[in-house]
DNA sequence: CCCAGATTGTCAACCTCTTTACATTTAGAT
DNA sequence: ATCTAAATGTAAAGAGGTTGACAATCTGGG
């Protein structure tokens, strides 16, 4: 792969990110340093509880963050999107994976090495910062979901979390399972349908096949707007 | 107040948490940085939405991290508990504090500048490290917390919340009246009552006013450890 | 084009938790 | 010692979500 085939994957990854923190010299750097890797659907990129050795970013598709029970149920913690890092975690503090992770679709995903990540924020300790920048993100996004729980009704938080989805894709429509859907803020599939087709009936939303086109943004977002803590 | 009081201070706050990872001069630096405060019950440290300049350590007593809606209603994130320290992820991002933190009862509180905590940072990375492993700490606690709504019922988040405030006390006490404790995990009083009861019949706790009595510690923990993720 | 598997639509029964209400107990203040 | 506010105990009624079941629909692959 050429140097400028790199840099423009990296940059479509440097946009609203911990990059976009870093100075030209470690963005450098990190262009060396990342490989480049396609996935197909369900391939697993990490598992929980395993020691980290790389941080990820996704470029095209889709990750699923999840969890295994005992009994093999599956939760899901988030989804990441193009554009958007994480792993963080586990790099900076040396700890094991909080979660597994899943391509939900063909997708194809940034790794840097640990030792990489190390090396250049030795050299920069503003990348180590921008790091950091990144587990604020999602310290405070972990610290509104648990506020979300504990405050909004499942109407509440579906709705939410699909805005919250749609500002991050900057697109009118997400794409997921009502299955998933449900299993992301903690409620059951049929209750999901119930409530999508509640707002479809009153023309907030369209629903196709594995997704949601939004058609009253400002009325979804006045469902829990007004609860925000 | 003397030199060696300020050390007996921090030596309490310095066992388990980010300051433990410090090194000596640093330790000695924060030791001058730091100024004590007592507050009576229900006093008011931070409020959501502003910007942040301090850090806070528990000395005695205890801080409750809470956030109220626009309707007044007033829900408990977590509490804080002496030789714990809160608020390092708006110093770390520069952004707001994402909660309300009150005294409830009377403490002591250990308050660190933000000038400081840079000042001593730039000298001595290792105390940003410090740091960051203690937002690493909360973000891993509030991505647990998240799975643990997705996964557990509520008697389950009731026995892990207890089971986790008594590792963290060291203690074979809680005092929290059940009103409280169930707004934690998000369940009424009435419900936390029904649930307490049915755990003191079986022989597990012992309920006192405003508080619970630990008895069999592997029964309760017996709750949710087989659907640990 | 057709089929298999995934996804969605829908309903009724069931269950859990909340709400409302009121009595009782406790701790701390005067 | 007495009073008061906070906390607890308890029960019935109701709301809301889950579960299980089955039919219908959609999509991608052969």
């Amino acid at each position: 792969m050429n140097i400028d085939d790199r840099k423009n994957k990296l940059k479509s990854l440097s946009s609203n990110t911990w990059m976009s923190g870093l100075p030209p010299e470690a963005l450098n750097e990190l262009l060396i340093a990342a490989r480049f890797r396609n996935y197909s659907a369900n391939q697993c990129l990490q598992t929980k509880g395993e020691l980290a050795g790389v941080l990820y970013g996704v470029l095209s598709g889709e990750v699923r963050i999840s969890a295994t029970t005992s009994f093999g149920e599956e939760i899901v913690f988030t989804r990441i999107h193009p554009g958007k890092w994480f792993g963080e975690i586990a790099i900076l503090d040396g700890g094991v994976r909080t979660h597994d992770a899943f391509t939900t679709i063909q997708s194809e995903i940034a790794i840097l090495p640990k030792e990489s990540i190390i090396k250049i924020c030795e050299k920069h300790p503003q990348a180590y910062s921008a790091l950091v920048m990144l587990l604020c993100q999602h310290c405070r996004q972990a610290f509104a979901a648990v506020d979300d729980f504990l405050l909004l009704s499942p109407e509440q938080r579906l709705g939410k979390h699909i805005i919250t989805e749609l500002d991050s894709l900057e697109s009118n429509r997400v794409m997921i399972s009502q299955q998933e859907l449900g299993a992301l803020i903690g409620i059951s599939r049929q209750s999901t349908n119930k409530i999508l087709k509640s707002w479809e009936n009153k023309g907030w939303i369209k629903r196709v096949y594995r997704g949601i086109e939004i058609i009253e943004y400002n009325s979804l977002r006045s469902l829990f707007l007004s609860f925000e803590v």
